[in-house]
DNA sequence: CATGGGATTGACT
DNA sequence: GTCAATCCCATGC
C-alpha cells in the first residue's frame, strides 16, 4: 500500500492508503447523506491482521465488501438493532475499514431530530449507531460507492478550525482492545463516551467552526 | 437446522 | 452502576 495518495476524500486514491492514515485524515471531513451532513469527530481503524476486525476470519458473504475495492461503504447490523457505517480502505483484496463513530451535526439538523427524536444537539450523532440513524443510513447502503452514490465524504471547509487530534484505545470490543486505533477531535463535545484519556481535562465546544 | 455472540443504545436502579 | 432489545452471520451438529 502507498501513503502518498490524495488528501481529498472526493478522489479514489484517498482511500487506497494505510487504514490508520485514512482514519486520522477523515477526522474533520464531512459525511453527507442527502441534505443531512455532519463533521466527523471520531473514527476507529480495523485491519484484517487483527482479531477485532470482521475481515480477520477471511472472505465470507459478510466480509465481501471489506475485501472489495476502496472507497465504498461497509454497513452492518450491530446487536440486532443498529447499523454501523464504515469506509472500506486499502487495496482490493485487503480487508480494512474505518468505522465512523461520531459527528457534529452541521446540516439538516431538523431532519436529524425528526429521525432521532428531540434531544440535545451534541447527542444527535455522538455514537456509531446514532449517526446512521440521524443520517438515514441503513443496511441497504452496504457496498455503496462513496464517489458516486447517495453517501458522500467531503473535505474540511476552510472556515472550520483545525482538528485537535488525539488517539486512544478502541472501545466496545474484547479482542485487540489495547491497540491505540481510535482517533478523536479533542475539541469536540460530540465524541462518544467514554472519552479517551487524552481528552480528560478538556472542555470541548459544540461547534467545529471558528468563533465569529 | 439450532445456537451463540456481538465495532450499541437508552431506560432504569 | 445494571440490563434488555433484536438480528445477522458464522459455526457446529
Amino acid at each position: 500500500m502507498s501513503d502518498r495518495g490524495s488528501r481529498d476524500p472526493r478522489r479514489l486514491d484517498f482511500y487506497d492508503r494505510s487504514v490508520h492514515v485514512v482514519a486520522r485524515e477523515l477526522v474533520g471531513c464531512r459525511l453527507r447523506h442527502g441534505s443531512a451532513a455532519g463533521r466527523i469527530v471520531e473514527t476507529e481503524s480495523y485491519h484484517e491482521e487483527e482479531p477485532a476486525c470482521h475481515a480477520y476470519i477471511g472472505l465470507t458473504a459478510r466480509t465481501q465488501v471489506l475485501f472489495g475495492p476502496p472507497g465504498h461503504a461497509y454497513v452492518y447490523r450491530s446487536y440486532g438493532i443498529h447499523a454501523l457505517f464504515n469506509v472500506v480502505v486499502e487495496g482490493e483484496g485487503v480487508g480494512a475499514a474505518v468505522l465512523i463513530r461520531a459527528l457534529e451535526p452541521v446540516e439538516g439538523v431538523e431532519l436529524m431530530e425528526a429521525r432521532r427524536g428531540r434531544r440535545a444537539r451534541k447527542d444527535l450523532c455522538s455514537g456509531p449507531g446514532k449517526l446512521t440513524q440521524a443520517l438515514g443510513i441503513g443496511l441497504e447502503s452496504n457496498g455503496s460507492p462513496l464517489l458516486a452514490g447517495a453517501i458522500a465524504i467531503e473535505p474540511p471547509r476552510r472556515d472550520e478550525r483545525s482538528v485537535e487530534l488525539v488517539a486512544g484505545r478502541r472501545i466496545g470490543i474484547t479482542k485487540a482492545a489495547e491497540l491505540p486505533w481510535r482517533f478523536c477531535d479533542a475539541a469536540s463535545a460530540c465524541v462518544s463516551r467514554p472519552w479517551p484519556a487524552a481528552m480528560q481535562g478538556h472542555s470541548p465546544a459544540l461547534s467545529g467552526h471558528r468563533a465569529a
